[in-house]
DNA sequence: ACTACTCCCTGCCAGC
DNA sequence: TGCTGGCAGGGAGTAG
């Protein structure tokens, strides 16, 4: 599920419930996601303040009065779901509703955030790929899971010229090098082959052919830029792509999904215009591409 | 330094 | 119906 839409989509879900709020307590039912959760995780938490909430790449940021960050990932499979009581409801029943109203997921409800809010978030997560980790904020820089990240696609550090630098020389397919989180960092396997259908590039096109020799941008890159950076605007204003598990953290469903142009939509026609080609299910580095070879050369 | 592959874990679905 | 194999949005670690 999640890649940056999906994240961005999170991260505004959770604003309003964390950011100003406190952790009033903190519930881990399973600490052992991808990696255990430090011993003194809720100890970190609890009476500290989230006094902004950020994200990187897939991560989400939170920054916390004490001085830390807790960094959030959500894997293959993770969800957050906020849970709000309505304002006359008290403590116990509140808590009482949320347990009711979660009980079918409340085998994979590894932590359970109380905030001071009222609000109770909880992240789901059944494959338990996700992780949670606490950094103080002046090791950001040299947090192993951030450091080697390339730029926020969405930022005015992508751009042609960045991405053809990048791509420069690189024996690997287009595909590969812009799942590489060290190239580009937040797509993942769904917008990239959508933002590869939409710059009519081929997924198993060398990537080096987007920069010239020296290095330099060509159209290729210019046009894989603005398809990039339009894939992923479009799916964060439709709250996300959900295929298997929800997303928002009201429960609702993000909506991209009905705007897939390729992805899964093997023996489909193509969507570009003009175009009669069929989708294509290819597999690249294990994993699998969806693209036109009609449309995209 | 690169690139490709394996593995982590659970759930779901098509095919037998 | 019930089992089995394959596959799933990520990415760290390792072997070439």
């Amino acid at each position: 599920m999640p890649e940056l839409p999906e994240v961005e989509t999170v991260r505004r879900g959770l604003q309003p419930a964390m950011e100003g709020a406190r952790f009033a307590k903190v519930d881990v039912h399973r600490g052992d996601l991808r990696w255990p959760l430090a011993k003194d995780f809720v100890r970190r938490l609890e009476g500290k303040t989230v006094t902004g909430l950020g994200r990187r790449a897939k991560y989400l940021l939170a920054d916390l009065s004490s001085g830390d960050v807790l960094i959030m990932h959500l894997g293959m499979s993770g969800s957050f779901h906020v849970f709000r009581p309505k304002q006359k409801t008290g403590g116990q029943a509140a808590l009482g509703r949320y347990y009711h109203e979660r009980a079918q997921h409340a085998t994979h409800d590894h932590v359970a955030f109380h905030m001071s809010s009222g609000a109770i978030v909880t992240f789901n997560d059944p494959r338990r790929f996700g992780s949670m980790k606490i950094v103080p904020r002046p090791n950001l820089d040299a947090e192993p899971l951030l450091r080697g990240l390339g730029p926020e696609p969405l930022g005015n550090a992508f751009d042609a010229a960045m991405l053809a630098r990048a791509c420069r020389g690189k024996k690997t397919s287009l595909k590969a090098a812009l799942i590489d989180q060290r190239v580009v960092a937040g797509l993942g396997n769904i917008y990239v082959c959508e933002a590869l259908h939409r710059a009519r590039l081929s997924p198993k096109r060398l990537a080096a052919t987007i920069a010239t020799p020296s290095g330099a941008p060509n159209e290729r890159a210019e046009h894989l830029v603005e398809a990039i950076k339009h894939v992923l605007t479009d799916a964060i204003r439709d709250g996300g792509s959900s295929l298997r598990d929800h997303k928002l953290t009201d429960g609702g469903l993000g909506m991209f999904q009905h705007h897939f142009r390729v992805y899964d939509r093997e023996g489909e026609p193509c969507r570009t215009e003009g175009c009669s080609g069929t989708v294509k299910r290819i597999v690249q580095n294990g994993r699998s591409t969806f693209y036109c070879p009609t449309c995209q050369k």
